[in-house]
DNA sequence: CGCTCATTTGACAGAAATCAAAAGCGGTGG
DNA sequence: CCACCGCTTTTGATTTCTGTCAAATGAGCG
């Protein structure tokens, strides 16, 4: 490794990507990766602005290297729906023969690693790894999604907001790792406002505020802010969402997660955090 | 075994396989097809019966051959909830490597073809081709799923029944062409019963029927049966639904439509494969 | 301070869950 | 053919939840 390096440049974007080893570049050979740093460029956006959408097929792929990504679905009726959130590592866009489905939106202030997309094939196409790392991301991908999917087609809000929340609880347990490890008495910080989060929901900012409050009144969560909370009974937070602790921690853990503002990698995976969560579960019977 | 098998059909089970060219094993040359067909084995399972589930992690993958296929997600509270429905050549498991996230059960009376999970995996690693199929159905389910959460994120139940119906009719119209070029008129078979299809909608049954009968009140539809319908209004029910139309054809032709009916009856006869796969298969009667 | 935007709160009508019961439907056996 | 049984579907009555409209409060900012 020592003299190698001579021949890439000094300063490439890729060596200090902070999502080169969790993304798919992370099954990139040496020279694949060289590749990748020559076609790819790292484009900024600002909170709202679109990064890609279905009437412009974009002649790139993207990966999110900071900040939080939201796919849009437009209704009829003019409202929006949000059918997912990426975080950084993740995977965006379609390969060359298929059209783009939803619109790609910063959430927050973004950077995304943009890819030619013939480029990308290419390498896709030489390189089994890299498309077996697409592949496994993809796959879940499609599993977070369907327990998301699960989520929140939960009854009532209260049980879909309940659930968002121990999720987003659990996961800042188990990977900033700054939060806590206990997890009772963690702050938790919310990356969406009250109407993103209702668009996710599927509900109105109203009805958000309401459960809000009324759990700030149950004493489940304190409301520190609008985007904000500490979560004081993990246990009674999950007993409300209706599902079971392991399900919490399935999606939690889902993906690999990297906070969106340090964007520094993470390469942790649970570990102690995870048997508390299933504790839960067990402990809790019927409701 | 070497005596029987003269009794087998010159011809293999995959050259007579109603989804051998829309599966991923249309991606296999013929000496994978050999590989597969080898180490494959076609399961019957009646309607309600446990295919695969979390607890067991099974020892195969599976390619859904004829009926229909839910992925339900168990609740604490009791309640389950359906994530995802797979049609004949849908592919279903997880690799050797992950933990399969949701029970696997038959909607109606299925055939599935269980392959072996290590040979999979190394036919895989082996032939890019299929691993390309592979990836791209992953990529398709992983956006129709999306289409599908933002379709069932709307915020009445009767916009979800109406999206589902509107669905399945376009779906009907386009791909048997039995049915009709008109869709007005056409006569759609639902393939689940109302408590499945609350699950899927996330509501319950008395809501459901209450939102047929309303529907039919206004003659948008006419209920000519539990599980059969004929759409009368194509528009009005896609007004209601309050989605575009475009939407709507856009989930309705996003997968390969093999009718689950049609598919006619594969033989299998109790061989020797059956100890090797067999595992959760005749686990839960209903009851 | 006035301005804008996000969040909270209130009031009320509509929608859905729940509990309860009736009607329909497909078998089985007399 | 009919009575009976178990099951699904429908209908009714009631309570709870949610969307909507409207207004108040709070936070950030020049």
């Amino acid at each position: 490794m020592n003299f190698l390096s001579a021949t890439r440049p000094a300063t490439s974007k890729c060596d200090v990507c902070p999502v080169r080893e969790n993304g798919i570049c992370g099954a990139a050979d040496r020279q694949a990766l060289a590749e990748l740093d020559r076609h790819s460029h790292l484009k900024n956006f600002e909170r709202g602005q679109t990064i890609m959408s279905p009437e412009h097929n974009p002649p790139f792929v993207g990966i999110v290297v900071q900040g939080v990504v939201k796919l849009v679905n437009n209704r009829a009726d003019g409202g929006e729906s949000i059918v997912g959130l990426l975080y950084p590592s993740a995977f965006c866009g379609r390969l060359t023969t298929e059209r783009l489905g939803f619109s790609c939106e910063a959430v927050t202030d973004a950077a995304i690693c943009c890819i030619d997309r013939t480029v990308f094939d290419k390498l896709l196409a030489a390189q089994p790894a890299i498309e077996a790392r697409l592949l496994k991301a993809t796959m879940d991908e499609l599993d977070w999604m369907r327990v998301w999917l699960a989520l929140i087609s939960g009854r009532t809000t209260m049980q879909r907001l309940t659930t968002f929340l121990a999720v987003m609880a659990s996961r800042a347990g188990t990977s900033t790792g700054q939060e806590t490890a206990t997890r009772d008495g963690a702050y938790v910080k919310l990356i969406l406002d009250r109407r993103d989060l209702a668009e996710v929901l599927g509900t109105t900012v109203e009805t958000l505020s309401r459960n809000f409050q009324s759990l700030a009144r149950q004493n489940i969560i304190e409301v520190k802010g609008s985007r904000l909370f500490r979560v004081i009974d993990q246990n009674r937070l999950i007993c409300e969402s209706g599902e079971t602790g392991r399900t919490i921690s399935r999606v939690a853990e889902g993906r690999p997660y990297i906070d969106p503002d340090s964007a520094r990698p993470c390469g942790t995976s649970s570990t102690a955090a995870d048997r508390d969560l299933e504790d839960v579960s067990d402990k809790r019977r019927v409701g």
